[in-house]
RNA sequence: GCGUCUGUAGCUCAGCUGGAUAGAGCGCCGGACUACGAAUCCGUAGGUCGGGGGUUCGAAUCCCUCCAGACGCGCCA
């Protein structure tokens, strides 16, 4: 079986209703859409399906007697066990113990293939996240972004479709200009001479950092130039590569690697983005307002139109924000997607219009709000203020409780959903915190196997007997094994890695529950390698699991 | 005023393309190690799913309305 058994058990409900209908039993119809759901209690099946309950007014008979009537059908397939026709008129069925016990085998020599799969017509994505301003450090909603994207991209490589990680680097513009002024500033300040500040100036203490390395490193270079707006552009130059190159090596330090970093300059540079106006403008969608050109993005349901090239001929931050999708569309990507802070919010559908207006396709373009984060310490917020030059950055965040951690505490809840950081939690080493609960649940089968290996005992991965897995703590463990493909499928179709995190608690817990009720390593050599057997295609889902969320799993904590 | 997101157990949150008796983790209380890691497991208590209407066989889930909170509503980027 290739496909996801969810998708398989679609595939035999669907053909079962066919054949009833095509064998008389049941009448020609407009039937509903076949769901197949995983029902809430272990009582009612594996999976389950409503179909004979939603198409009781085609059919004109009891969803029972209909479900009776499906039951035959379905039933006939090798992997399908047991099925049940029950009261309001559901269908449950169990999949066959041979099946569940032959996945074991699948996943031990698929290994960390398995939860993957491989397309024949694999979509290209653009992934653009992060994006953070090249202005100073980030902040931790950047690192909610990163980890998010990073996942979301594991994913849909899992999912067989390709992936490129792109950063958008803003290195334009007054806020560029204004990084200059600052440094040069501050650089008159440590030489000891006479500044001024200026009154929008970015207050960090970074902002000393960057001078001081300035002057260890390029000051001859800016000392020769004579005029001074030269080199305040010299110095914005300087300042965002600084900025640019801390913000890849702090990513890369939170297992965040992108395939590229796109210069906005570079557009404006190359005249991209007056020619994408005019692009526009052939389509219609560009008038003038006193010497303005006005995007007519309330085509796109927006609130109104926006300003895209100012009364002096300067474009604004869209327009150049336009050209950019609009060659990530000449690139050739089948979808873009961007993750954005939740302050971006209203900027979505001017976009989202541009794009539609440049390529007639409303869905190219998806935009994933990720929401704020608030860092909790002792149960109270830890305010953060960029103005007063005092925040909290990833840097701090991922020094002070870890990469694995941070990266699941940012993955763990939906992106939708205010997060609460609680930093202590986060630290502690302990069973409150879920990450390491995961993690100790890997680290605790390598174990078994360490002292396996102590007892001499030979582990032969492909030897087992599924009579020893006809017990509840078995039967759900594999059960979860069975289920991983179809959450790696289900998470990376919705852009929602906290699945992966929801699911990853759950088989922990069986495994837990599984190594309490039964002891692995015994004098039964038969049962302690078919236990062996079951435990190591725990670990490798475990492993593959966190694997897509950027966690490690330890071999020993 | 408009928009986006959120409102589910003491806390943090799953569940939301309508389905069966509303879940998890943590916290609280009570149990379980002469054996593979007790960083674990088992059990008890705890909920008008923010309020009110509606749609239907069936609503935490869809629609309307009201309330509360966060964040946005630039010719900044």
């Amino acid at each position: 079986m290739k496909d996801t058994v969810k998708n398989e058990l679609y595939r035999v409900v669907t053909d079962s209703l066919a054949c009833a209908i095509g064998d008389g039993k049941l009448p020609q119809g407009d039937y509903p859409e076949v769901k197949i759901e995983y029902p809430r209690d272990a009582k009612f099946g594996d999976y389950s399906t409503p179909i004979a309950l939603e198409s009781a007014k085609v059919v004109k008979k009891s969803p029972i007697e209909t479900g009776d009537i499906l039951k035959s059908y379905i039933e006939k397939y090798d992997f399908v066990g047991e099925v049940e026709v029950v009261k309001p008129g559901f269908i449950n069925i169990y999949v066959s113990h041979e099946y569940l016990s032959g996945l074991v085998k699948d996943v031990l020599y698929s290994g960390d293939k398995y939860g993957t799969r491989v397309k024949d017509n694999p979509l290209k994505f653009n992934l653009e996240f992060v994006s953070a301003n090249p202005t100073g450090p980030m902040n931790v909603v950047s690192a909610r972004a990163a980890a998010l994207g990073d996942s979301i991209g594991n994913l849909l490589q899992a999912n067989g479709d390709i992936v490129e990680r792109e950063f958008y680097v803003n290195d334009y513009g007054n806020q560029v200009n204004l990084l200059g002024r600052s440094v040069h500033a501050r650089i008159s300040e440590l030489q000891g001479r006479d500044f001024d500040f200026p009154e929008d100036g970015y207050q960090g203490e970074y902002i000393r950092d960057i001078a001081q390395w300035v002057i260890d490193n390029h000051i001859s270079d800016i000392e020769a130039l004579s005029d001074e707006e030269e080199k305040i552009r010299e110095l914005a130059v300087l300042a965002v590569n600084y900025n640019v190159g801390g913000q890849k090596s702090d990513l890369q330090d939170f297992n965040v690697e992108f395939d590229r970093w796109f210069r906005e300059k570079g557009l404006h540079e190359n005249g991209d983005v007056m020619k994408v106006l005019n692009k526009l403008d052939e389509a219609g969608y560009i008038y003038d307002d006193n010497g303005k050109k006005v995007f007519r993005s309330t085509d796109f349901s927006d609130d109104k139109d926006r300003v895209v090239v100012r009364d002096d001929g300067r474009p604004t931050y869209l327009l150049a924000d336009i050209a950019y999708h609009y060659d990530k569309v000449k690139r050739g990507y089948d979808r873009l997607i961007n993750i954005w802070g939740p302050d971006h919010h209203g900027y979505i559908a001017r976009l989202q219009g541009a794009v539609c207006a440049l390529t007639g396709d409303d869905r190219r373009l998806r935009i994933l709000i990720a929401q704020q984060v608030n860092l909790v310490m002792d149960g109270e917020a830890v305010k953060m203020s960029k103005r007063l030059g005092r925040f909290s950055t990833m840097r701090d965040l991922i020094d002070e409780v870890g990469v694995d951690a941070a990266r699941y505490f940012f993955i763990m809840r939906s992106m939708d959903s205010h997060l609460d950081f609680d930093i202590e939690l986060a630290k502690r080493h302990s069973s409150e915190n879920p990450v390491f609960y995961l993690q100790y649940a890997h680290a605790r089968i390598c174990s078994i196997f360490k002292e396996a290996e102590k007892r001499n005992f030979i582990y032969e991965k492909d030897s087992y007997d599924l009579e020893y897995f006809r017990n509840e703590e078995c039967r759900n463990l594999l059960k979860m094994i069975m289920k991983y493909p179809e959450e790696v499928l289900d998470a990376a179709e919705n852009f929602e890695p906290h699945k992966i995190a929801t699911y990853l608690m759950r088989i922990a817990q069986f495994f837990h529950r599984f190594y309490t009720e039964h002891r692995i390593l015994s004098d039964d050599t038969d049962k302690s390698n078919s236990y062996l057997c079951l435990a190591d295609a725990t670990r490798t889902v475990l492993k593959n699991g966190l694997t897509l969320l950027g966690v490690r799993a330890p071999e020993s904590m």
